[in-house]
DNA sequence: CAGACTTTGTGCCACTTTTCACAAAGAATA
DNA sequence: TATTCTTTGTGAAAAGTGGCACAAAGTCTG
């Protein structure tokens, strides 16, 4: 075994634990890959190649049982221990994300926030205080952060990875339409909503084309 | 010619577009694919082969005159042309949208917002005012939107993309963590910022594995 | 409990995407 | 102008990813 996982991977079985969660909450107890293809937009091969990777969760001619396959994504992807996460930039995105709950549900506690300007220093968004950037580099270590989300603007982004790197963050979540660079042993993640909708916009080009 | 071109090819098109369109700002006026590609984290050979696919535009010994490449690229992006967008949901996320810039930047026009909410209709953000979801088949062909957003909660996502659809929405950036179910005429891109963030997180998991 | 039926798990294949590597094109130099 | 150096553009190889298809395993029915 051990073979290598790609992330997409990842990233579907968290789908695939929203839908099953969404099941044993119903009632269910229990789907067939291709029932859980359909509500997820997958086919059926993906599913069960996908849980391949990690088992067999199965039973022929039955299916999966939500609840022993809920317990076993949750023990894969780790759903057992929390992360501690910071926000930097307390502006509209940042400030969305601190007002939003769905984060803490699954493990993900923003226990700080930090801005430059002064208005947004001592705001409180939920229980929350916005602190100022200066004290980042204490605060990331002394609570334990490892995951930073970056909500500033773009010409800044850089200098505020460079900062959360330095105080020790593993991961980050970049939400500034920018490049980071950034050491290999550090993990970004890049949200570039403004492409999200430039690409599907390209497809709205290419389809008024077509019409020609 | 007029062979496929993927969809990522076109994503890190925006991606390079933006670094050229910096590059331009600064008065610079050549670049190669090896400086394009590490200041973007992208192979100098993926950078002139995404742009392989729509022809000639560099100068062997040279790399690219970024004052062409920008032009180059516009066009083949379609960023001539503006598209109208309605968001759905003017909660936190949704009013971040109404409030940021970047998109009429890029030739995205939020013309419309929509929410169920009594204490939500009648807002004003910036020069949009949030009406009520009833308005929506109407103002949608009124206003030419072909883009929605949708900022909903989960369950309420699958009733908006429908209202959106029927309307004549062409493509739907959804934020919710929902899988939609959308005919095949119907683009859709989803955003979940939790599951980027989890995604990350299990990153953390894997490492904390490792080190045992 | 036998036979029909359902559904998993996975080897294999097809397709997509990225990387390699180098001839050809042009720039720079003297 | 000849020579050297740089960088492109692109086939061909490699890597990665998803789908097919079917044996094997288990369920269900009469
Ligand atoms: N709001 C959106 O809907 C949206 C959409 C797409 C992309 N983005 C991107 O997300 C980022 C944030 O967007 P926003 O709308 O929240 O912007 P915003 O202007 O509302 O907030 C940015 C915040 O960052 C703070 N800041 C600036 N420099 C800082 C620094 N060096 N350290 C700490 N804090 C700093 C500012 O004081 C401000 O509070 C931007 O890069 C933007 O391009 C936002
Ligand atoms: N805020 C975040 O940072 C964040 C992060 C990740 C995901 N999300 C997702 O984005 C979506 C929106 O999040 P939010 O934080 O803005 O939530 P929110 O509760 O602040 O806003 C949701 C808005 O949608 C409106 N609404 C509800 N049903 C509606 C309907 N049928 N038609 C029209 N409007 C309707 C509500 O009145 C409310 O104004 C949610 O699905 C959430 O899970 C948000």
């Amino acid at each position: 075994m051990n073979k290598k996982v790609p992330e997409g991977v990842i990233s579907r079985l968290f789908i695939y634990l929203r839908e099953i969660s969404e099941l044993t909450k119903m009632n269910i107890h229990t789907i067939s890959s291709a029932e859980l293809g359909e509500r997820t937009n997958l086919s059926d091969a993906q599913v069960r190649k996908d849980l391949g990777y990690f088992g067999q969760f199965g039973v022929s001619g039955a299916g999966y049982n939500t609840d022993e396959l809920k317990a076993a994504l949750e023990k894969i992807l780790g759903k057992d221990s929390t992360w501690n996460v910071a926000v930097v930039g307390a502006g509209h995105l940042g400030s969305a994300l601190l007002a939003y709950p769905g984060l803490k549900e699954r493990g993900l506690n923003i226990v700080a926030a930090f801005d430059v300007d002064a208005r947004k220093i001592g705001k409180q968004v939920k229980d929350i205080v916005v602190q100022s950037i200066d004290e980042l580099s204490r605060a990331i270590p002394a609570k334990k952060i490892s995951i930073g989300i970056i909500a500033v603007p773009a010409k800044e982004a850089q200098g505020v990875a460079d900062k959360l790197i330095k105080a020790g963050v593993e991961c980050i979540l970049n939400f500034a339409p920018a490049t980071l660079i950034v050491p290999d042993n550090v993990k970004v993640k890049d949200v570039d909503l403004s492409r999200e909708l430039e690409t599907l916009s390209y497809f709205l080009v290419k389809r008024e084309e077509m019409k020609k």
